[in-house]
DNA sequence: TCTTAAATATGATTTTTATCATAAAATATC
DNA sequence: GATATTTTATGATAAAAATCATATTTAAGA
């Protein structure tokens, strides 16, 4: 459904959130270790969010990642774009073009209404509600 | 969601449903072409689909490809599974790993279970249904 | 101002997926 | 049985995704 590099995208995202705040910045190795993603490549997934604005990076010593008070407020659906872009959710199940409801592919039927609900709340979660439902116990940061 | 290999599997499927009998059968060209799939890469993949016995075929002059009555009665799953293999469609949203409902994962909760209905009507749903819906014009094969 | 610790930019390598190409095997028909 | 037409087996190439590596830039602190 997701690339790795969304899935990792995600993951680091909610580890920062769960972990980090503008006075405790994490470094690469703090975020990739625990999260279990090779360190080279979340660096630059890091990178590339960090350029889009969601999250927030200093360099030197000192420096690292972190969350602004606004970043906690960023949905699931736009991490996924940043670094998936937009076509991969939104496209066709059985053609290479986006889906369509008005010429609607032999699965259209079968998956949209769903497809549409997920995407929906994607767009509806933030990080901050991700953080509180771990908080509370009610779902896991995997490895 | 599906690979490319994947659509072009369920696409081929289809219009063999539409299009061919057991004496009728159809040849590579003839459905590469109105599919819009390269031939030699969609010969690859009816090639697998018959080697695991989602479609049939013979060779040699009036040979091709085409569906027995019982192949009809194939879902949509089967063949995402024949060409896929069984874990992109059970993986978890964040991890690497297999979804699982008693160690959920963050997006767990938001999708599990939209996705599980999705699943379930691909496994119900069949070519011949699919085939069907098309003869009504409720569905369209895309190119 | 020097050193050091960090991100950033950039690009190389590896693996997977998609695509292309072709010789070999099978079968109908003459 | 020879020929032509088809799938099948096999592998080569190309493109994309995932992963690894490193020199450069920035900023803190001594
Ligand atoms: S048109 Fe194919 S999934 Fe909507
Ligand atoms: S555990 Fe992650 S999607 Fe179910």
């Amino acid at each position: 459904m997701f690339s790795n590099t969304a899935k990792y995208a995600i993951k680091a995202c909610l580890f920062l959130a769960v972990n980090s705040s503008e006075v405790n910045k994490l470094v690469i190795k703090d975020i990739a270790e625990p999260i279990n993603v090779p360190s080279a490549y979340i660096a630059k997934i890091l990178q590339a969010l960090s350029k889009k604005d969601i999250i927030s990076s200093t360099r030197g010593p000192k420096g690292g990642f972190y969350l602004t008070k606004n970043q906690f407020q960023t949905n699931v659906m736009q991490i996924i774009e940043a670094v998936d872009g937009e076509e991969r959710l939104n496209s066709c199940l059985l053609s290479l073009e986006k889906c369509n409801s008005d010429n609607p592919c032999s699965l259209h039927h079968l998956v949209y209404e769903e497809k549409h609900k997920i995407n929906e709340r994607l767009k509806r979660t933030t990080l901050e509600d991700l953080r509180q439902h771990i908080m509370r116990g009610e779902s896991i940061l995997p490895l």
